[in-house]
DNA sequence: ACTTATACATTCACTGCTGTATGTATGTAA
DNA sequence: TTACATACATACAGCAGTGAATGTATAAGT
């Protein structure tokens, strides 16, 4: 074959990008060759290299095609929210709910944290995590504490303890649920994170 | 150089492991040659492959030298216990304490978590894994079990809810930490649990 | 209609790593 | 003391994977 049109070569790209979420996902990222990618797309490794630099730069791509949980939380929530503590339970749930869903988003979370290894070659998608991370934590940590000025926090928790629990929390049942490989694990982590909700309502 | 007595046998196989940890970390498993392992800990690649088989098993030996932290709190605990939330609590404090303390088991626990792709050469450390997590998992169910049953569990969280949050907390907070790669996160984390479990001893 | 850039496929050279085979000096048991 | 096993070091073969170079057919621009 030969060339295609623009439409064509971005098919061609998507089905690279679907084929690495396979491969890396059944087989880890670096034990995948990109020649077993390219027969997965059915291209050869020349479309791949055309296409991407090298097997990092196709990683990233992979990785910007989704949004990451925090991503999925900070896009639902505002800081000057007047239901500070029901906002940030349904943008919990709902980010739960996206991967327990989606099993694009599910597969390359999973590749995330489970099939590949964290190096230099990885260190702008370390960053972007990383950033959403910390800008969830700091906005959830405000609207606990707005939570609080409205005297709607249970006294047990201050802000900060309250929105590192959370983001444990999340954290965790992600991963777990990732490691178990089961939807069900993020259904139950629903529920959880609705219990604690209801628990940070009232005094204790 | 050549046979020594198996003392020395012994410290060339402990030293050989420990470059694995260092190495393994600093670079990832799968980017880590058995050269480059068996030059830190200055042997030569004969000695690696008279002591291990492969990298599969050098990997192998390396996890078993290390607690995981769900094991730690089945150490811990029993399920008899006279105070469950007590026991719980100091116990999940605990784990936390020796991630914190214990460079080694922080390396090792990282290399697990963020520097390896779980594959079927890994099936036995999943298994081990799961396993302890499982076990972890319905223990601290009869305990909270037994908390409610002695009128001490808040009835906002049932016995399953609890030992799910509780799980998913230690996991957020062991993972974070270790992304983060910070010790305070573990310091942080702790006092999380220690508000989480005051929060589940009164009612709501 | 002609040219040029594009979107690949094919080929090739090179490298790094693995696993194994072989060498060797020493501990140890008889 | 011999004889063998042990604990390595060294040497070698082979492959798998990368990246670049080259080939090529077609789409797009003029």
């Amino acid at each position: 074959m030969a060339r295609r049109t623009k439409d064509d070569a971005e098919k061609t790209r998507k089905a690279i990008i679907d084929a690495a979420e396979q491969v890396f996902f059944a087989q880890g990222v670096s034990r995948s060759s990109l020649e077993q990618v390219a027969r997965a797309a059915k291209v050869t490794r020349g479309a791949v290299y055309w296409h991407f630099k090298n097997k990092a730069e196709l990683c990233d791509a992979m990785l910007k095609r989704i949004f990451l949980p925090q991503e999925d939380m900070l896009e639902k929530l505002a800081a000057e929210s007047e239901s500070p503590l029901e906002d940030l339970r349904s943008a919990s749930i709902h980010a739960l709910e996206m991967i327990a869903r989606d099993k694009r988003r599910r597969r390359v979370v999973t590749i995330l944290y489970l099939r590949c290894e964290y190096m230099e070659e990885m260190l702008g998608i370390i960053r972007r995590r990383n950033a959403s991370k910390a800008r969830m934590l700091s906005l959830s940590e405000k609207l606990f504490a707005r939570a609080k000025a409205l005297g709607r926090l249970s006294p047990c928790w201050d802000p900060r303890r309250a929105s590192q629990a959370l983001q444990a929390m999340m954290i965790g049942i992600v991963v777990n649920g990732l490691e178990i490989g089961k939807k069900s694990v993020f259904t139950n982590g629903a529920s959880c994170i609705e219990v604690f909700f209801n628990s940070l309502q009232v005094r204790c």
